[in-house]
DNA sequence: ACCTATTCATAATC
DNA sequence: TGATTATGAATAGGT
């Protein structure tokens, strides 16, 4: 319907096969709501989008559980039993992996070894010999690491300190020059120098380094 | 659709109830597939008539339960009783519990170490020493059982060769008084006498021993 | 989202 | 139920 003969098959333009779906789902949910009505019906419709969007439509005189139960009743299919089977299965395989993890670990960790003989005490013994020495390599790394870390800001704080005492030296200079130029001018402009340039080393801890 | 205006409310004569119901479920069916198919959608619809006849429909390419499954996870809605919930709980306690382990074991076997700062690596190079010296013990108890079980083999085998050697020295003693009396009394007994006491060193690698 | 030509679904009828 | 058909609904494609 629409404009061409509509061939059921796949849409494969994605755009095209989206904005169909859009139009188609609230046409059957349309319909899914008349024949509830008209006829009295309980319906219960679930769609997944290909994208994974659901949407869903129930009778108002009902709920989803309340079909699936009736549906179950009347139609002798089980609808969880299967579901519950899988999930127990799932656990039991889960349980499984975790119970052979939890003995390795346990024998990794030199519990439980009287259960095992001698043969089997090497690859155990290997295994911690590699991740220790893993390990401690990774250790290792971290203390270059530091020290490497250590030295730059040692070679920065040198650089700093550097800098930081020729600027004084520099202030230190313009300050004489203008202390000469005040006793040779106008006593007057001393009270107009701020305080801050007046002979004050900022950070008198740094004097004696270096 | 059809000839007169259809108002959407309940058809009140029960035969164009079943009539409409019969055509319009087929349609809906029928609309379900399309969308199905032209937009890859997964659909399951169920219907009761009035009269409660079951009518459903299933995209092909999965089941209902398999809908409902999905559309619990995706609506967070819970279709069924507790003991689903509680298998999925269990699971995902598991889950959690397997990814821990995992991790930990990953990281006692020297893998994924990048993950973790230097504080996280001094427990995990501990747990290593003291597996690594547990096993060790295990082994040296084992070898030293080995030792002592060997020691005991040899008293034993000691004793038993002395027991054995006297053993030998008394049937000999006792053959040569036999010969001697043989000697002494009637030829006649001698043929008698079953061969098996002759004098004949029944363990002749013994001989040389000790 | 809206429009329209076209196909489709279906109510009425037999 | 099944077939037929007139009619209104649904919707594909275009904007």
């Amino acid at each position: 319907m629409g404009r061409g003969n509509t061939e059921i098959k796949r849409i494969e333009n994605s755009t095209n096969r989206q904005v169909t779906f859009s139009k188609r789902r609230s046409g059957i949910i349309k319909k899914a709501r008349e024949i509830s009505v008209l006829c009295d019906a309980q319906v219960s419709l679930v769609i997944f989008s290909s994208l994974g969007k659901l949407s869903e439509y129930c009778s108002p005189s009902t709920t989803l559980p309340k079909m699936l139960e009736r549906y179950q009743q009347n139609s002798g299919k089980k609808l969880w039993d299967a579901t519950h089977e899988n999930l127990s299965a799932e656990i039991d395989r889960i349980k499984k992996e975790n119970d052979n993890m939890q003995i390795e670990l346990r024998h990794l960790k030199g519990e439980d070894l009287n259960s095992l003989n001698p043969k089997e005490l090497i690859p155990i013994e290997e295994a911690l010999q590699n991740g220790l020495t893993s390990v401690r390599e990774k250790k290792k790394d971290f203390l270059k690491m530091l020290k490497k870390n250590e030295r730059m800001l040692e070679e920065e704080n040198k650089r700093l300190k550097y800098l930081l005492h020729h600027q004084q030296m520099a202030i230190e200079g313009s300050m004489r020059e203008l202390e000469i130029s005040y006793h040779q001018k106008d006593a007057e402009y001393a009270n107009q120098m701020p305080m801050i340039f007046r002979v004050q080393p900022f950070q008198p801890n740094l004097h004696g380094n270096n």
